[in-house]
DNA sequence: TTGTATGCGTTATCAT
DNA sequence: ATGATAACGCATACAA
């Protein structure tokens, strides 16, 4: 109440005691202290209604409670719940998160990733797919060892060379699995729309879907259409499929928002889900489950979790691999083939 | 490459010069420097992987490029779409921003608030809602105050009394207009799925509501239900007004979420929208956007966006409100209502 | 144009 | 049980 900002000398000089013993209640360090004086500093820390500096703490003790996350995009669902896991386990641990948005550009995750490392973070969490071939891999594999060697914690939530432990969901053998309901529902001729194009999770999950088909010696009617991660391409992907029939036993979308924006469209062509069409997502999002979508359930919560929790508790850096496990939702968008 | 972590000094001392020449080359400061050593100091620290200590800087320069983010739920996409409006800006501007998440709890708020504090963020722009009658709030004031003491810039993004600049949406305004919209497509008994009980936004929308109907006589026809801001509240809602025929001419929900619910329990009970009855939410999402849902699409990202920028001009802290412009976005959930 | 010295708010080491 | 004091990494006022 009485200065603007209080330090901890002033909290010291109003208790009338040193800047250690201050330091020693606020802190609450075990060194031992008669319970007058913790009581007196106690009293006018909050009177003064000061406030520790984490800057200067951080500083000295040369670690932060800060956890840098890097996302495509805060607004997808996707990631909203993987911030929402990392936050939840961070916050209770008093660390805080830093978000920051790439825009699945390696140019800015290399950017952000480097303030990231200005601000001293613990550790930072790279949440966002990689590309095929992406010609600034390197560099930020570089800029993830200059972090490291800062003893900042990285782990990466897509499998992405690194050098970082990975926590991640198993995306080929979540497409493999709801693929594989799909064929145990009577289906045969499926059409599987893609992710966005060059993006290693779509790789792996189309890789996933063909490896169920040709197990099934299916491949000759496995189909996979170019599509990506939202309504729009759902829509337009499930659209180019009506204009050409006959129609496969089934659509599987790499992503649910896509699944939804199939189902759209097939329910406004007047074509009846599941009836005459089954229709699959991934992700199980909020969404999926309520327009009854089925889908396969991706562990984007636990990832974030995990993740923070391995910042949080320094776990070793090395460059291993930890898959989440998934599991098919069957819901209402998909049901046994009609015979004939 | 040379040394794991390398401060300033080493880079001083690697390239021959003093700290505060480094210093003065690295900050880009105006103070005159020879062409030469500028050149030299910039190759050392890249050589040497220099990452300045953005908390030391903040410590002595009394001020960080932080900025500290409240919001109920990043999952809700109310939320994310304000948080990315903030980081956009934050980040344009070589800031970063703390996001935590508070659930709605007041407690939550104080103890997140102090701990931007700590932090001596920037400022903390606080995005979620407060509640009718909160017993918290003043000590939530208490806490907006003592930040402000300390230079912390707050923002609210919704009414609250916290003694600091208001940046939001017109909610009651937004509900006012798109109830008139439906008055001016033939509708007279509009039903209004109200929000969370007790929620400061929630009551806004319901007195807009109430307000334009009142001022249209039909007070006696306005009707409002109970309900939430997710689809299962909306479905419940709409639910009951289905199982006590005649449905009423229109079905306006306190937010697109809610009101996709409702569409959703109509469509499957076999009820034609817009041909039977009409239905608009607030927001406009993207998925209200995706089902073509008629809505009133609020200013998210800019009151995001808005406020960081006042946090980072460091803009005057009284307590006035700005209110951002809306605008009904008429879709397909909505008709004429048929004659007779 | 460059360098020296001080302080930012803490923690921790070493006395007392 | 309590108190000086030295870092932590940096920016800046003041000298040269």
């Amino acid at each position: 109440m009485l200065s603007a900002v209080s330090s901890l000398v002033e909290v010291a000089r109003a208790a009338g005691v040193s800047v250690s013993t201050a330091s020693r209640v606020l802190t609450g360090s075990s060194h031992p202290i008669s319970a007058k004086t913790r009581a007196k500093v106690i009293a006018t820390a909050e009177k003064l209604g000061y406030s520790p500096s984490a800057l200067a703490r951080a500083l000295v003790s040369r670690s932060s409670r800060l956890i840098g996350v890097l996302v495509s995009d805060i607004v997808n669902p996707y990631f909203s719940v993987i911030a929402r896991g990392i936050d939840d386990v961070a916050s209770r641990a008093g660390y805080v998160t830093m978000l920051s948005n790439v825009d699945r550009r390696t140019s800015t995750e290399i950017s952000r990733l480097r303030t990231m490392r200005d601000y001293r973070a613990a550790g930072v969490i790279i949440a966002g797919s990689g590309f095929e071939a992406d010609p600034l891999a390197p560099d930020l594999a570089v800029a993830v060892g200059q972090a490291k060697e800062q003893g900042i914690q990285a782990v990466s939530l897509t499998s992405r060379d690194l050098g970082c432990p990975v926590i991640t969901a198993d995306n080929e053998g979540a497409a493999h699995d709801v693929t594989d309901h799909l064929l145990s529902l009577g289906h045969r001729r499926i059409a599987f729309i893609e992710g966005p194009p060059g993006m290693t999770t779509s790789k792996q999950r189309r890789d996933g879907f063909l490896a169920c088909m040709n197990a099934a010696n299916l491949s000759d009617v496995a189909r996979c259409l170019p599509g990506g991660f939202d309504f729009e391409a759902g829509h337009l992907a499930a659209m180019r499929l009506i204009a050409r029939p006959p129609l496969p036993d089934a659509i599987l979308a790499a992503n649910d928002e896509a699944a939804v924006g199939a189902l759209n469209a097939l329910r406004q062509a007047g074509i009846d889900v599941p009836g005459e069409i089954s229709v699959a997502g991934i992700n199980d999002l909020r969404l999926a489950r309520f327009v009854g979508l089925t889908t396969v359930s991706l562990p984007l919560y636990e990832m974030g979790a995990m993740a923070a929790q391995h910042v949080i508790d320094a776990l070793p850096g090395d460059a291993t691999t930890t898959l989440l496990s998934h599991r098919v939702i069957p819901r209402e968008t998909t049901a046994r083939r009609p015979p004939g």
